[in-house]
DNA sequence: TATGAATGAGACTTCATTCAT
DNA sequence: AATGAATGAAGTCTCATTCAT
């Protein structure tokens, strides 16, 4: 028989998730002190406690729910039927993303919980999870393009899908550094790049054999 | 009148230095303490000072070593005549690097400075140089690529080396996350995507109008 | 006009004692949390607080209440005629106050309550008057085995109540700390010990003058 | 080669120690905050950290201080031939430690020690050794004069420590509680109570000459 | 140069208690 | 009567840095 609706709980977890966002965006997890975190949000020091046991919490909030987003990214990825066409729809949605004006905090945090990742448990666990779904996803549709003769069989799927994660992770970094990235180019480059995995490529590679 | 050499000198900072690497690889910048690093440096906490004004210069430090190192790589890639053949050595290059034994302390802390950069300008600007070099010498590549005929004119040139970039820092990412990264096979993808951008590319690229 | 009935005021109180009882037991008064009583007890933070006005009040009401159990023992002393044999019942009933099983976490409480006495005022007149009840009690019974011919007439009545109660002040303290106390044989040395304040004890007195 | 010589480094570290027991006297250990020490010190917060890893360890170092103390007066206690002298003369000297003027503080922290014992095993080990010790001292005069024939046999030595023990255990809380305790009239009970152990105190007193 | 004791600001977190519901 | 969210003061401890020696 809680005092406050679940609604208001809720709205109250946001308030201080969205003032951890800003402040974490600015200074890193680790520069932006609680009450920093405390001033931002309005509430009072002992109330944030309330709704996280720690400020490590807040982070791994922050980590879960950020994954949680991208979730939805990758999951429509799958339906439709035309594997190479999926994949240049989940570039272009990788691409969109990075755009997104306002998404700036949401940017800058996730690369400091890259760094984060490397020493935490909690965040490695979600940050990962972030990284093996796609990879998984790429890979789902490279086997099934290869099954469709769209892609030459003799390509390594999961290479391709931490090829591409591994490209869009890099951008990200890029503009989260405020570099003049630009992304209608880059998505034309990428897009010419999948060509080169394309069916049409083995010509190429029938006669370069590569060593390996 | 310094009263020791100046290699003693240079000795003493790459004692601290690699204690700092060690630290920082393992716990982060912030969450390595100055007495983490006088401990593991096996000097005194004056000493340390003596060598650098804060702890910022110490992360600075390492920042700049990182990108002397790396320049090499970048510089020597321009020197051959096949402008393709240069690309591919450099790809093939800077997945020596990321497979390099022993340098996992310094990849992690690349990831830790990757998000310090986002605040820190000293490193920011050590960072961005390190970005921004490789990106202009493909840049330069591509243009002498396309020159030659090897690659399709519509090409941007930077944005290519942005994507190549972007690629490896997002492989230097997963490794350092000590992720499952088969180099091989990743450079195997890679070789095959560069081989969209080449001129043969555009033949299909005309056969096969994309969808967008 | 109370809204519940006395017997459940009365039983909610004992339920949070109950639950005071052991969280001080296992960690003493003043690293138990409120929150940790009130998670014991079952009940909520508030309804603690309707019962008791503080954490002070909780722990002042087991000194009490301690003490009233106490003085049971004591007050049944005084109605047997033999006063040396009475005394001898005072001994073993404390002894077997101090082997009844299940009453660790009321010892351990009493310890912390005499450090606790120390400097709590309320704390302390409970505790102390839990200790000058029982040497009054002996002190009246030395007296009254003094009249009655059985007990040397040049034995202060007050120090022996202080020396007896010492002693099970003491015993209790050995006991708390779970150590191995054979309270029987502890017994018997105490009854010895009884009998040199008896009157045949005065000969050997008289024969043999202490040095001091 | 310290900074500091380890004479004044002794001296900072009573200085603390001082500071403290007085706190504790005053307030209890988890009553007295560090600041009220460091207060008290004249050192500066962090100063205090130099000398002790933590409050913990303020709290052991004192306990481990007292323990020592006591040390001395028992193993003086073995010396003599006499034994039933010597426990005479451990008596007057735990008497006289109970007098002293100025010991106020300590006796008042030692009851502190007893509830910390409880729950803190470094505490507890440095208290029970102090226990202990003097059980083991007494046990063995007692066994001496066992052998000397001037002791009952069918004393359990043991618990003749425990109980002497004890009683000074309960006067040494007395006088802490800042009760009336006649100290002389106390030991003038003591050791008609001692006689009682003696070979006369037995029943079979008169049936069994003593020795001495 | 080098030492390491010292500084004191500030970090995270918990607490006893209150009070709107 | 009872709930449990909220308060904000205060707790312990660590930190980057300085400076007497």
């Amino acid at each position: 028989m809680p005092k406050i609706t679940e609604a208001r709980r809720e709205d109250r977890r946001r308030q201080i998730l969205d003032a951890a966002l800003v402040c974490f965006a600015e200074n890193g997890f680790h520069q932006t002190s609680m009450p920093d975190i405390v001033r931002r949000s309005g509430l009072s020091h002992g109330a944030v406690y309330v709704y996280f046991k720690s400020k490590d919490d807040i982070i791994v909030a922050l980590a879960v729910d950020r994954h949680r987003q991208e979730a939805v990214l990758n999951s429509a990825a799958l339906a439709s039927g035309d594997a190479l066409e999926s994949l240049r729809a989940l570039v272009r949605g990788y691409a969109r993303s990075l755009s997104e004006p306002g998404g700036d905090a949401r940017r800058r945090v996730s690369v400091n919980g890259w760094a984060e990742a490397l020493r935490n448990d909690r965040v490695r666990a979600s940050v990962l999870e972030g990284v093996e779904t796609p990879v998984s996803v790429i890979a789902a549709l490279v086997e099934r393009a290869q099954a469709q003769g769209a892609m030459s069989a003799n390509i390594d799927p999961e290479a391709v899908g931490r090829s591409l994660v591994a490209l869009f992770q890099g951008f990200a970094l890029q503009v989260a550094w405020g570099e003049a990235v630009d992304m209608q180019a880059a998505v034309a480059v990428v897009e010419r790049m999948l060509s080169g995995l394309a069916s049409q490529g083995d010509v190429t590679a029938a006669r370069k054999p590569r060593a390996r």
